[in-house]
DNA sequence: AGGGGGATTAAGAAAAGATTAAGATGAAAA
DNA sequence: TTTTCATCTTAATCTTTTCTTAATCCCCCT
């Protein structure tokens, strides 16, 4: 874990730098704001770790600066004041958390490992083939960039096709999957709905995605 | 965004009920821990504020049978206690802010609007999706620099869709996050309630930002 | 030529969504 | 306390989208 402390005054800084540094942390140090700022926009740190007053540029303002050029970084910002107001200030700007000066040394510690777990990334759970794509959140699909207008059924057809990639399914497995147990299994409306697919999925593409298996059903895959 | 609190003390809860009722906050309530913990485990909370001391099970006993059960909602501890030991414990633990007895208005709003910001995203306390701008802090929202007149209802309505932009969002999902536990769940109000954003949000405009995602529910994108 | 998949299409049925109005509710003002 | 006002919910109606049925077409094989 990368830490960047920007702290001014000396003896703390050393300080702080030594008790993070015991827990195995790799710590950056900048003493003023404006090689702060640099250091934070270049470097990919874990944390960042701010005084409030700084000179050249304070860290408030290193905070939106950052922010306003889409850095994630989460941000402890240390301060001696200690009116609401400015914290309120910092945690708006984007500060995560707060520490008044003088603290503990074991409170440092647990707002750091506080902070540092936080890196909870989010799986896009997406499924791409070909130049086909499949957000499955946002229920989107998308071939090469161009927005697919599925209807629900169609949707879910190709989500469970997608999740087979390269698998031939039969047309009850399909549909015990995609329809629910009223669905008259002699019907033929897999294949209407595929049909529906291949529209708007294959059509207008000269790779074609979806294919039949003779005397078994479909499948989707890469060519 | 819907909030859990667990409180005993009936003043303070009735406090803090208050205050974040008054952000447009969907707000649970439980008086001991037990309830406290139950409910957290059954329905969706965007954020928990648990109390360290309750009846029948403290706050941290919830916390941390929460954790190991997988349970990522974020946890504001709320204590009297000013010692460094507990802080500690309760960070450590799982929680992810601490609040301290008495406090203010603004530090506790401060704490929570930092907590339900948006994990991945780049945390600021307000939110841009094309032309429109949503201050989360001032409950006030814009589209292409006009003022739109939104109810409470309405603006906790956009915010939640707003914090997961591009996400489909279904009628339930909405309901549990907008709304407290005391709603309808076969009601239409969702539908009701989007129409109603829409008449500000979109009609004016060219552009739709709010999208029926047919047979899920809504979503809100930039086109 | 006939038969067995499979593909495609249109039309009506069904489901889902949008919109409104009216009454209920609850908070602020008088 | 009563009145007023904005907001919220319910429920009914209207609109749009989606789904299924069923008829027809197609193509390859023997």
């Amino acid at each position: 874990m990368r830490i960047l402390l920007v702290e001014d005054e000396r003896k703390l800084s050393q300080l702080i730098e030594k008790i993070l540094k015991q827990q195995n942390y790799a710590v950056d140090v900048a003493y003023d704001g404006e090689s702060g700022l640099q250091k934070a926009l270049i470097e990919e740190y874990d944390l960042l770790i701010l005084d409030w007053t700084l000179p050249e540029r304070d860290g408030l303002s290193i905070l939106s600066t950052l922010r306003e050029r889409e850095k994630k970084t989460p941000v402890l910002m240390l301060t001696s004041r200690s009116g609401v107001e400015d914290m309120v200030t910092g945690l708006d700007t984007g500060a995560d958390d707060y520490l008044a000066k003088p603290f503990a040394k074991e409170v440092l510690l647990a707002r750091v490992r506080v902070l540092l777990r936080r890196p909870t990334e989010v799986r896009t759970s997406s499924i791409t083939i070909a130049d086909l794509e499949i957000d499955l959140k946002a229920k989107i699909a998308t071939r090469a960039g161009q927005m697919l207008n599925l209807a629900p059924r169609e949707f879910a057809l190709l989500e469970y096709l997608a999740t087979h990639e390269g698998e031939a399914l039969s047309r009850e497995d399909i549909l015990s999957h995609v329809w629910d147990e009223f669905v008259d299994p002699f019907s033929n409306t897999v294949d209407v709905h595929i049909a529906y697919l291949r529209k708007k999925v294959d059509r207008p593409f000269s790779q074609k995605l979806i294919l039949t298996v003779s005397g078994i059903g479909y499948k989707i895959a890469a060519p």
